[in-house]
DNA sequence: CATGAATGAGCTTTCATTCAT
DNA sequence: AATGAATGAAAGCTCATTCAT
């Protein structure tokens, strides 16, 4: 017998459109003040101010839920670090100051919501399509990074960009969350961006 | 009312610290495989071969128990990463070669348990007692390696040495989870480890 | 972790206001016949016809309920001893007749749920919000008894009304127990009962 | 096939004696302090200093350890009423005055263990076991009151001795709660005590 | 006699999900 | 579209009791 399977709902009205983000929002809320595992269905439902029935119209599951939420997180920090890669004038400044401002990028795309980042972090490693997601995003970054490094050529020492892209980025994002998400370290921020930033360019450039 | 307060169990006997042990070992089995949300208690005791009486006995509840498994965990791995240290002699090596064998060493540590070190992670980034334990377990094995550092002060350019040994460990960590615990990376492990390991010689020494 | 406070179900609907009762009714009918220590939330539910989460969303636990269970029962006492006691013509009839009329009406309002009332008393001696439920019944019935002996006050030999009200009905109840609730007493309910009749006039009144 | 019956251990030697005799101190205690239900076997046995299982040697199970502690009870209260009892010279006295030195006796008995007498109060209720002991209890009672009364005689204006010493008693036992046990009430115990005092007076005698 | 580790039935409670209104 | 009452599987945890040492 064929399952009544009841598809998920795809608004195409202004209110129905509205209520999907009003549950986005809630989500993303309570999952970064709670975490995933501790907010449960109802609380969402009820911090966007929608009835459960409505939840379950417009998402699957509550993990279906996290994916889209986490997609829009990826979305705005992307776009953020783009931004801020376009005020840099790669030609006139000089490299070091460039690697410092995209540090400098990284580091604040980190204020967009860095309880969410956190919880995404936490099921990067707990969740494999939360990884698959963290993934695809990290290797087109790395794409456009090694393009970037790429057209430095002349001035670079090392000769394997992809692998060197790979290291750069994954150095420097765990750099920024000892600062960002685990605030505790006995070391200030400046140290470690500014050690972070020399050894950056001693690696890349000659 | 005031409730009854059931202590844990602290066995004195061989037989009930074996039990003890077959429930840690089970834990950590489990929650390798299956993930901490997604394991409890009664598959616990079940793998472990106690009956579910026994698991309340000697753990509050299945928080309590990860963390023992944890200690016990950082405890093995701290044991394996020194063993291997040991057996680098920095006075005659060159610098660049014992880095590499530092490396190597993070990494060969990570073959222990590398399900469980992926939850351990997963669980750092969401609890915050999981991330004080490893903190606590991150900042020992910085001041060792800053007084390591410091040993070899004449050929080191680096000043701050202990934003340089958080940063070096930070790197090194994340690098080797891109290659352990993600491992569907594209580039391969050599790449980014002598890479990794050319970034650090570079920065620390003259 | 913050819990989620999932507050109790208010039913506005004709359904969760029927649903509410039938719980109710089954957990006095399962208190009555069991005790409530030797009834469980799952027996409550399968007798009220419902599934356990019903339970749990009507009611914090089962400590709740019977408080509910109770105020609905101490308010139908009151209500029958009111209706009763508006028969009692207090201006024509003789003292004497008017208080064993009330005694008997006390007497009657026992059949109303008396192995409930029994486990009320139970619970009364062991739990303090019932005995503070029981208290403030008692109380505003001990004002109103007051307010009635006063009206008689001619013909009363005692001068501490308060104190006369609730002696007065302290022992009625106790007397009505050993008959009502211990029904195995030796004696038969005719004497006891005319004996305190006897008892409380010639303590009264003059 | 015939059960392995362990049957409870019935000690002979001073050690036993003491170890049975520390347990129900320890019962009494507990179940004082939190009620019957709320402590458990475990709890009884460590505030005794023995292991569990030498708790199960001398008691079937927690209903009749509750049984021997209220057993003792019972004993000890008889015996001090008793002991009370005879310091009253009712040859001498004015009966009135005998009836309120009755009163006290019974009033004093209930400081020996207040809270033991609320909680046999409550089981009493709840447990026909219970109720058959205080039942016996209360019948001896009656009967040694009765007796007393039979020998007053001549100036008694009660004609069912019987029915009377049943009724004087339940009254003293519910007034001498409400001060002892319920203690929260508005009313002074002077006034209810006198009051009752007065009552069983004027009902009792010409 | 005494110990306390071990047992597991069974209780309370939560929560993702469905569906009648 | 939206509602929220109802469901029940399944998790967490307790505790009376047994029995090997």
């Amino acid at each position: 017998m064929a399952e009544a399977v009841q598809p998920v709902r795809k608004p195409r009205q202004k209110r129905g459109i509205e209520t999907r983000q009003r549950i986005i929002d809630a989500a993303q809320a309570l999952f970064s003040r709670k975490g995933y595992h501790a907010t449960n269905s109802k609380e969402i439902a009820a911090e966007a101010g929608v009835a459960i029935g409505s939840f379950y119209a417009y998402f699957k599951d509550k993990k279906q839920l996290f994916l889209e939420v986490l997609k829009r997180h990826i979305e705005a920090t992307k776009a953020m670090i783009m931004t801020r890669m376009q005020e840099i004038d790669f030609s006139s400044e000089s490299v070091n100051e460039a690697i410092y401002l995209l540090i400098k990028a990284l580091y604040k795309a980190h204020d967009l919501s860095p309880d969410f980042h956190r919880e995404a972090e936490a099921m990067r490693y707990s969740d494999p399509e939360v990884a698959q997601l963290h993934d695809v995003f990290h290797e087109s970054f790395r794409t456009d990074f090694a393009a970037l490094l790429d057209s430095f050529k002349a001035r670079l020492r090392v000769t394997d960009i992809e692998a060197a892209a790979h290291i750069v980025m994954a150095a420097s994002e765990e750099i920024v969350h000892s600062t960002k998400i685990f605030g505790e370290t006995q070391i200030e921020e400046d140290r470690l961006l500014s050690g972070l930033a020399d050894m950056i360019c001693r690696y890349l450039f000659k």
